[in-house]
DNA sequence: ATAATATCATCAATCAAGTTGACTATTTTG
DNA sequence: CAAAATAGTCAACTTGATTGATGATATTAT
């Protein structure tokens, strides 16, 4: 049987699923040759949310969908790894803000760069056009479910 | 700002895993409502990788992207909650077949219909065709990352 | 035909990654 | 100014997975 066919019958869920792991699973193959082995998805889409200007515990929480005390061991180990630091906040004496070092940032400009050759090869497979819509349409389905509230809790359910 | 522009401005791989989430939370909200409440994600996975004719534990462990053992536990907690039944393997006496009970194939059923309405109001969003091009594109794009190779792993990496 | 090797499902133990509730210092609110 | 709320961290706990071993069975090699 045409493998073609066995995977159109797959339903938009695990098309989802399938999809999303496929280029994060790449992205991580990729970054692990670069020396970014310990580099887990969480991390990259933590990076994601502290460029440019840094982001406090409870912002970083709130957009992976993870409680604070999960991103404080996070922070924690990317801190220890050298990929971020904590620095005060600057007007409310409780808070931190975390922000990336040299290398984070270096991390963060080599994540870009894979993802963009990815999606550069997925645009030569479907075409321009169609990754355009692919996005809109997905865009309008996320603003739709989220009853037009902004984007957070990027964490995936299981 | 319109929101629209600020989910527009949303990278792939978090579209995706937004729109997973968005889909599946909403399932089991309304699944929670219709007395399923103790299912999860990974129950409605293995369910349909059960049907028609039930699965081996190595099966469910390679689609879902789990260890046989994890299988083994889930298996555990559906068969206690009335979902799913171990059978002896036709022609393998080390084997097991999980196959689903009445109730099993209820929720099977149920769940199948509220994606449909899910997916029906989905399509009303963003049009019939540019649905079918959706599941055409990530069909292409799950197809050409796994090199042609039969679909599974459908657990999302984090 | 038999022995060696591999496999299936399950077991117990372990681990990774998260959550919970409490705490201190600080901010906000009444 | 006092009460209430919040930010981040702590220790302990929970959840959901993995690992390696086991016995029964199947497959493979001789």
């Amino acid at each position: 049987m045409d493998n073609h066919l066995v995977f159109g019958e797959l339903d938009l869920t695990s098309l989802l699923s399938l999809s999303f792991s496929s280029s994060i699973n790449e992205l991580h193959d990729k970054l692990s040759e670069l020396g970014f082995g310990d580099l887990r998805p969480v991390h990259g889409f933590m990076f994601k949310c502290i460029t440019p200007d840094g982001a406090t515990g409870i912002e970083l929480a709130e957009y992976l969908g993870i409680t604070k005390q999960a991103v404080s061991k996070i922070v924690d180990f990317l801190e220890k790894s050298g990929y971020v630091m904590r620095q005060t906040h600057p007007t409310d004496k409780r808070g931190k803000i975390i922000v990336l070092t040299e290398r984070g940032w270096l991390a963060m400009k080599v994540k870009d760069e894979i993802l963009t050759e990815i999606e550069q090869r997925w645009i030569e497979n479907i075409g321009t056009e169609r990754m355009q819509m692919l996005k809109e349409d997905l865009t309008k389905l996320v603003y739709e479910a989220n009853e037009g509230k902004l984007s957070s809790r990027i964490r995936p359910v299981w």
